[in-house]
DNA sequence: GTGAGGAACTTTTTT
DNA sequence: AGTTCCTCAC
């Protein structure tokens, strides 16, 4: 047990003091993971405990999965059998046994966020209630709060408080809503992320003899991240540890960041209370930064009042300045960036991988993507919209999610009329209506359609019944590759997206090869006992941004959120965009508790650094297209000034641009074409109007090898004529846009020459 | 039912 | 600047 040896003497304290609950405060930088990988190693080892007794939380399936690979190298293959995930994998895969218990099939749908916010948008809609007044957004965050507390839409239409508050936000019907919407997720068969969590907690307080199958399962329960814990999950982990007592919590009160998602500080600050005898262990050194950059955290941290009393300090060298770096635009600010990326590699031998540009919101990658790659250096964007969120990939999942579950009223509605087969929106408002009065579900109306509907929708939906009928036969006779792959081609979506021609329509087809070698992995690896499609939907539905990180090894500049960086280190790290309104963000300082929350998470984005700390801001940034003013954060004020200093880059204030910009730079890109709207997307062809002059020609003697002119898309030539069905159609290559399928009804062209 | 085109709105972080 | 909703014509 060499390990023990160099560990220092609270790290050695957490390791060997299994037994009792325990908290282990750990400041940023401090060996947390190390320590909780040893507790566990040390378990296995010298107590002799199965692995399969062994539960441990953490906040990533990422984390999860390093932390089992680092507990591997001690003690070996055994630490597979660890129960090790995410709050969320590891009771949806607990819930997934238990289903029947709650009324649900075990192969219940897990709504995403995205699912969760359209089914409550046709709920209101289904009201009458105005869209404006509850928008989904709003609407589903009381609904996640009401859940994360516990409390169900019974007692919240029960109670009073709540009722009072909703009239007087002008909310009467949040209620109604949320009982709405609960009604028909259980319908669904589906779960959103919350009733994870929430039924978990209704499983153990219901069904006593399941809670104690589990209390006795789990000897030892550990949770990483404690402080980004809300009020059901601290439950959760405190019912089942409430037995043999083996609690144990790792965390750092200044780190916690996710407020916004019913992480409740308090859980971490009230520990003591709910264990009188709890053991408190806390870790202070810190081995990753240089002291500018520990003591410059401290500086900010200090500021905040909620926390417990801690001294992160450190051995290691002062290190150089936080260097700051001041830009007159965010495109210029990208190119301050890259270019003292490029001047850092070149002078101290660093890697690409060495650095990491973090910001506060998604939408700020892009002026830094621009910079870098004209400099060519590599980069990687961790986070922002996931290969799972893509459109395709979500179609495809739902044709896979619907044939196993025939009730997920989102799934339906993704792919009933997907690719087209004439079911439109008014036949399936009307199809879930008549689920919802005759209080059936979806499948029955379908499969019974000629009783609800007429003609020749009712043909369609039979068709699409049959459809159905045989994916479920191909799930239960194929594995699940063969299946999904059947699903793909049979659904026509392959056929579809094979069709399109355009570079946007290659790169999905792409995608979904993608997904389906994502299946094929999954059937393959040895580790999954569970091989079924609907397993693999689960998985699938809890994969977050970091855990979909693939190529880490590659050496690439990394770019990502503050919180999706939380947990990681870097040589070097850039944090920009330190504006007023941007960092701290507008919409969190409404009151101080929120103001707090920004300054840890300024505090976590600082602590990543090892060696050198920049902060950058800009003079102005383009906000839905157009230039706005902005004003160094308050943040930057907030470090002592003895750590910072400007950097030789620093642009004169002089140099604001005026904020006066006309994003009208689509004049230029087709000559003759005129933009209809100053502010719509290049992206969309409609956007642009054909010159007065342009009189499309008599298109009937068309033919292959035509020289054509478009109105939108000028000059090309016509490389195929579909004269089959009733709509002749033709394929025209154009120079600009590619080749583009034309109606020939309705695309006004002109013929050039042959 | 479908697609084109215009207007209006967007405004944070994520399991 | 990009998305989404609405309207209108086919």
């Amino acid at each position: 047990m060499d390990y023990l040896k160099s560990l220092n003497e609270p790290q050695y304290e957490g390791v060997v003091n299994t037994d009792g609950p325990t908290m282990i405060i750990a400041g940023a930088g401090s060996g947390k993971t190390r320590v909780l990988t040893y507790r566990i190693a040390y378990l296995m080892e010298k107590k002799g405990v199965d692995p399969f007794n062994i539960l441990s939380l953490t906040f990533t399936n990422k984390a999860a999965k390093e932390m089992r690979d680092r507990i591997e190298k001690v003690v070996g293959t055994d630490a597979r059998n660890l129960w090790m995930g995410t709050f969320h994998s590891v009771f949806a895969r607990i819930l997934r046994s238990e289903a029947d218990r709650l009324g649900y099939p075990s192969n219940f749908t897990i709504y995403d966020a995205d699912d969760a916010k359209q089914l409550i948008k046709s709920i209101v809609k289904e009201m009458n209630l105005d869209d404006k007044v509850y928008k989904p957004n709003v609407v589903l965050n009381r609904i996640s709060g009401a859940k994360n507390r516990l409390i169900s839409w019974r007692e919240y239409i029960k109670n009073p408080i709540y009722r009072a508050d909703d009239e007087s936000n002008m909310k009467p019907e949040l209620g109604r809503i949320y009982k709405t919407y609960s009604e028909r997720c259980f319908k669904a068969g589906a779960m959103d992320f919350d009733d994870l969590l929430f039924n978990t907690n209704v499983l153990f307080k219901e069904h006593l003899d399941v809670l104690n199958k589990y209390q006795q399962r789990f000897h030892y329960v550990m949770v990483d991240e404690f402080q980004d814990t809300n009020i059901s999950q601290y439950l959760i982990t405190k019912k089942l540890s409430a037995v043999r007592q083996n609690i144990c919590v790792v965390g750092d009160d200044a780190q916690s960041i996710y407020a916004f998602r019913g992480a409740d500080i308090q859980n971490i600050l009230n520990f003591e209370k709910d264990y009188p005898d709890l053991r408190v262990i806390k870790l202070e050194q810190n081995y990753r930064s240089t002291k500018n950059i520990v003591n410059a955290a401290n500086s900010i941290i200090s500021r905040n009042r909620a926390q417990l009393k801690k001294d992160v300090w450190t051995a290691n060298d002062s290190g150089t300045l936080i260097e700051l770096l001041r830009a007159t635009s965010d495109n210029e600010e990208g190119k301050l960036v890259a270019s003292s990326i490029f001047e850092e590699k070149m002078q101290n031998h660093l890697k690409n991988s060495d650095f990491a540009i973090l910001y506060r919101t998604n939408s700020q990658s892009r002026a830094m993507e621009e910079a870098l790659r004209r400099m060519n250096i590599k980069y990687k964007i961790v986070g922002g919209l996931s290969f799972y969120q893509r459109k395709e990939i979500k179609d495809l999942m739902a044709y896979l999610r619907y044939s196993i579950n025939h009730n997920d009223e989102q799934s339906l509605r993704r792919i009933i009329n997907y690719p087209k087969r004439g079911i439109g929106d008014s036949s399936l408002d009307k199809i879930i209506v008549a689920a919802n009065e005759n209080n059936i579900g979806l499948w029955d109306v379908l499969t019974n359609i000629s009783s609800y509907m007429p003609g020749r929708v009712a043909n369609a939906v039979m068709d699409f019944v049959t459809l159905i009928k045989r994916f479920k036969i191909d799930i239960e006779k194929k594995d699940a590759f063969e299946a999904a792959n059947l699903i793909a081609k049979g659904s026509g979506i392959l056929k579809t997206l094979y069709e399109d021609k355009t570079v946007e329509g290659l790169s999905r087809y792409e995608n979904v090869q993608e997904l389906l070698n994502a299946v094929k992995e999954f059937v393959d690896d040895p580790d999954k006992e569970d091989k079924s499609l609907g397993s693999f939907l689960q998985e699938i539905a809890l994969i977050t941004g970091v855990d979909n990180d693939k190529d880490d090894d590659d050496d690439k500049v990394t770019m990502m959120t503050i919180h999706m960086a939380k947990g990681l280190e870097f040589k070097n790290v850039y944090i920009v965009g330190m504006e007023e309104d941007l960092f701290p963000s507008q919409m969190m300082l409404s009151s101080r508790a929120d103001l707090e929350e920004e300054r840890r998470l300024f505090y976590v984005a600082i602590t990543r650094a090892e060696h050198k700390l920049y902060l950058s801001y800009a003079l102005s940034r383009y906000r839905f297209g157009r230039l706005k003013n902005c004003e160094p954060s308050r943040f930057i004020d907030e470090i002592d000034p003895s750590f910072i200093k400007v950097s030789k880059r620093h642009s004169k204030v002089e140099s604001r641009p005026s904020s006066e910009g006309n994003g009208d730079f689509a004049k230029s890109f087709v000559s003759g074409i005129k933009r209809t709207t100053s502010s719509q997307p290049l992206t969309r062809k409609s956007n642009y109007k054909a010159p007065v002059d342009f009189k499309p020609s008599d298109t009937s003697t068309l033919k292959t090898g035509m020289k054509v002119e478009h109105p939108k898309f000028g000059f090309g030539k016509v490389v195929e004529m579909d004269e089959s069905g009733a709509n002749r159609k033709a394929t025209v290559n154009f120079d600009d846009f590619g080749e583009k399928t034309l109606l020939l009804s309705f695309a006004k062209l002109r013929i050039h020459s042959n």
